[in-house]
RNA sequence: GCGGGCGUGGCGGAAUUGGCAGACGCGCUAGACUUAGGAUCUAGUGAUUUUAUCGUGGGGGUUCAAGUCCCUUCGCCCGCACCA
């Protein structure tokens, strides 16, 4: 009979969705399993083969736990706000709502075209108001609880896209999105205070199963420094405190330096000498992007702050300000203490402006030449009270010190900032407050909500940056609902990440009117026990969303501290040519083709054959070939199967083997051996020319997760009825894995010489006597003396000779 | 610069605790069949000077035994980047 995929797959995805075979239940005694790929954003291209790795995988974990009797959500939705559609509704003069429409059907296409078990009747869809009225209701809550405030500061601005960016959507001084350059611009935003929860989103990570290189990430990402904030008394009487990690090195500390946006400056005026002067290297600095800013590290510049001197608490001396912009306004207090000695940056400063070095810490080499930085060697010299002691001792001498002199405290810095929640686009959900002149910023009754975005016709920003919604005149008069005076609605939207932030939790209840969530499906579903997803979201929306969840376990919404039990993420595929896929560059593949080509299973194989799940591998056309071979050739085993139930007498062991390291590749997500095992598997059929329909039925159900529609057919006409995606997953027993004739290697001086079959149960002794037996070993050590001889049972013997 | 990862045939990649390097797939070679195909089947396929020797980026070490552990060095990828 001939493999006809097409039919066959459009046949089991029809019924799959009749039979409503993957909808998860709420209100089950049986146990859970919540598996979470993150939801698309639904984008113009259409599906990319890297979206159906991580599906595909995460698929056949919560197909096989469905086996296993799990009751399984699997949900699937769109994250569907964003820049790209509002810039084709731009470009192209149609509603984004249109084009997010059409491009959500195409996607909705293409992911059932792959059978994937999702559970379609909880869709979510950040971009319905029915979803986004609770993403507008955790934003109030977090207004009530005062996370969320406005701020005038400057922010990142893309000049392409006209919108604010968050630090995090800043890369290497461009757009994250699109490239564009980025400025530094004033502007007033909506802001939550992430950094509250700094050392909890540190903490709570030795909770959770995340890959190590994902806390990792994330922990630099929140960059906790324990340091001290010391104060320096200025010659002016007034007072500059500073932080450092490395209070230790005070008495080294021969400047200080003050970044150009300190007020300490303005306040400074009067005494300052040479104020036009700083006054220049203020604005300066200010023009330089941060990409300049940071393209500037070589060659350190500043300016002298004449007129005003710091007094180095510890030793009493007099020492110069300087401003420079390598000191950053935005960490710590914006101003340090220059300890140029031991400390790469203010040694080059230092250098370039004939500053003394003294140093304070020995063990280096000759700190005129080169700072030393190491906390873990030297001894403190030159240094007072603290001299004779190591870096380590001495940092909490100090700072015992500076805390009973009142000079200092122990103090903890984060690299984390706020979190800048605005954005004036038109495509987002609208920030649910009202300015009153009177009230101030107003949060909207919660019975108001959904806050609906106006429909307008013209989606271009406004003029000096301000949100398209500026324009829609109607919507934005209101009401206040404090005064009843009249108000206006805030302009600005909320980013992509917010609707992002949540999303898992709706699924659990995904049509409830009433509440975001019911307590009982929160109780129940959450948290989600398995959550893959791509590396280049570790920064942004995993910390985004573990803030959002333990700001809703605070209100006591969400029944954990963390949304996730464990994270784990997939490699990219590239292109056949080893880089990147990508429009530009012509090796994009597109899944359509590749379905209509060998069909939804063969694709999903070798998605999962094609590497190791976790790392980047280029896509080849030839080895999707090899897979769909193998999904054949498994078809093709009907021609050879036998009408026996169980597993004959020689294929037993092999049977047993297959079934433990299936299943326990695919629990490691080694996606590739567990396909491999299968294709052994098959290999060893085809040689000993028939299979047993029990081994058959028994591949069909290790092989469904993987290849569904295929083996779903066979299992339809050989099968006990039923679904297989619903049937049981099959069991081994350990005993029958373990052979009792095994082949064992015989080394002598470590190199292989022979290999003979022994029973597994022989001791050393007996493996050694049957070592000595081989006649090949008999010759080769002959005449020598065995020095020792080396029994590894199950696997080797290795004897040593000399002679 | 800091943090994380990687380096194995012609290619993608295998190799729990140190214990047969190269599973599985692709490609390639030869043969079979043929309605001549991007089909299928069979056999072979790390290298070489082939009773054996050498081989996991390079060099050194520990060990009976090293892809795996230690030291050193080179190269590549990712993340962060003047965070005091």
């Amino acid at each position: 009979m001939k493999y006809e995929f097409k039919e066959i797959e459009q046949k089991w995805q029809k019924r799959w969705e009749e039979e409503g075979a993957f909808c998860a239940e709420n209100g089950s005694d049986k146990e859970k399993f919540f598996g979470l790929i993150e939801f698309p954003y639904p984008s113009g291209q259409g599906l990319h083969v890297g979206h159906p790795r991580s599906y595909t995988a995460m698929d056949i974990i919560a197909r096989k736990r469905r086996m296993q009797g799990y009751n399984v959500l699997y949900p699937i939705g769109w994250d569907a706000f964003g820049l790209p559609a509002e810039n084709f509704a731009i470009k192209n003069n149609v509603h984004p709502a249109v084009i997010t429409a059409k491009n959500i059907a195409n996607f909705k296409r293409q992911l059932k075209m792959l059978g994937f078990s999702f559970d379609w009747s909880r869709e979510v869809n950040t971009t319905d108001p029915e979803y986004y009225k609770w993403t507008q209701w955790i934003f109030l809550q977090l207004f009530k609880k005062g996370l969320a405030y406005k701020k005038e500061m400057p922010i990142n601005w893309c000049t392409s896209c006209n919108v604010g960016l968050a630090n995090e959507e800043v890369v290497n001084g461009v757009c994250e999105r699109c490239g564009g350059e980025v400025i530094q611009k004033n502007q007033s935003q909506w802001m939550l205070k992430i950094t509250e929860y700094a050392q909890r989103l540190i903490d709570d990570l030795d909770e959770v199963e995340f890959l190590e290189k994902i806390k990792t990430q994330q922990k630099n990402w929140i960059g906790r420094s324990e340091g001290a904030e010391v104060t320096f008394k200025l010659t002016t009487g007034d007072e500059m405190v500073v932080y450092t990690t490395r209070c230790d090195t005070l008495f080294g500390a021969t400047y200080t330096v003050i970044s150009p946006e300190h007020p300490l400056i303005a306040k400074l005026q009067d005494s300052l000498t040479n104020y036009d002067e700083i006054k220049a290297y203020q604005l300066e600095a200010s023009k330089k992007s941060e990409f300049e800013r940071t393209e500037m590290v070589k060659e350190k510049t500043g300016v002298k702050l004449e007129g005003v001197n710091a007094i180095n608490p510890v030793t009493g001396e007099e020492i110069p300000v300087f401003v420079s912009d390598y000191v950053l306004v935005t960490y710590g207090t914006g101003a340090i203490m220059a300890v140029p000695a031991h400390d790469t940056r203010d040694w080059e400063f230092a250098k370039k402006f004939n500053l003394p070095i003294v140093e304070v810490v020995s063990g280096g080499e000759d700190v005129q030449k080169e700072a030393y930085t190491d906390v873990y060697k030297g001894t403190m010299v030159n240094s007072g009270f603290l001299t004779g002691k190591s870096v380590q001792e001495a940092i909490p001498a100090m700072i015992a010190y500076l805390e009973e002199k009142g000079l200092g405290t122990k103090k903890v810095n984060y690299k984390l900032r706020d979190w800048v929640f605005s954005r004036q686009r038109y495509w987002g959900e609208p920030i649910p407050i009202v300015y009153c002149e009177k009230c101030g910023y107003v949060p909207l009754p919660e019975d108001q909500l959904p806050l609906v975005l106006p429909d307008m016709e013209e989606f271009k920003p406004g003029e000096n940056g301000e949100s398209p919604l500026a324009n829609a005149t109607e919507w934005i008069q209101t009401t206040c609902p404090c005064c009843g005076g009249p108000a206006k609605r805030e302009t600005d939207t909320m980013p992509q990440w917010a609707g992002s932030s949540w999303y898992f939790l709706r699924y659990t209840d995904a049509h409830n009117s009433d509440e975001l969530s019911s307590k009982e499906a929160l109780n129940y579903w959450i948290p989600v026990d398995w959550y893959n997803g791509g590396m280049e979201h570790t920064t942004l929306h995993l910390l985004y969303s573990r803030f959002w969840h333990k700001f809703l376990y605070d209100i006591g919404l969400v029944p954990t501290k963390e949304p996730y039990q464990k994270r784990t993420s997939h490699g990219m595929i590239l292109g056949e040519n080893g880089e990147k896929m990508s429009k530009s560059r012509g090796n994009v593949v597109n899944p359509d083709d590749v379905v209509n080509e060998v069909g939804a299973d063969a694709f999903r194989t070798y998605e999962m054959f094609l590497g190791a799940f976790d790392q980047s591998t280029p896509w080849s056309q030839q080895g999707l070939r090899g897979c769909y071979r193998f999904i054949e050739k498994v078809w093709n085993l009907q021609s050879i199967m036998t009408e026996e139930d169980g597993y004959s007498a020689d294929m037993e062991k092999l049977m047993h083997k297959t079934i433990q390291k299936v299943g326990e590749d695919f629990e490691r997500m080694k996606f590739n051996t567990a396909i491999a095992t299968m294709m052994s598997f098959i290999n060893e059929v085809t040689k000993k020319g028939s299979i047993t329909k029990g081994e058959y039925m028994t591949l069909i159900t290790l092989l469904n997760p993987v290849a569904p529609h295929m083996t779903e057919e066979l299992w339809e006409m050989y099968g006990d009825g039923g679904l297989l995606s619903l049937h049981a997953w099959p069991e081994f027993d350990e005993s029958k894995t373990v052979d009792d004739q095994i082949e064992v290697v015989l080394q002598i001086n470590g190199k292989i010489r022979d290999k003979i079959m022994i029973s597994a149960e022989l001791n050393p002794q007996e493996m050694q006597e049957a070592a000595l037996a081989s006649e090949k070993v008999k010759e080769l050590i002959a005449g020598k003396e065995i020095v020792k001889c080396i029994a590894v049972p199950k696997k080797l013997i290795n004897i040593v000779v000399k002679g």
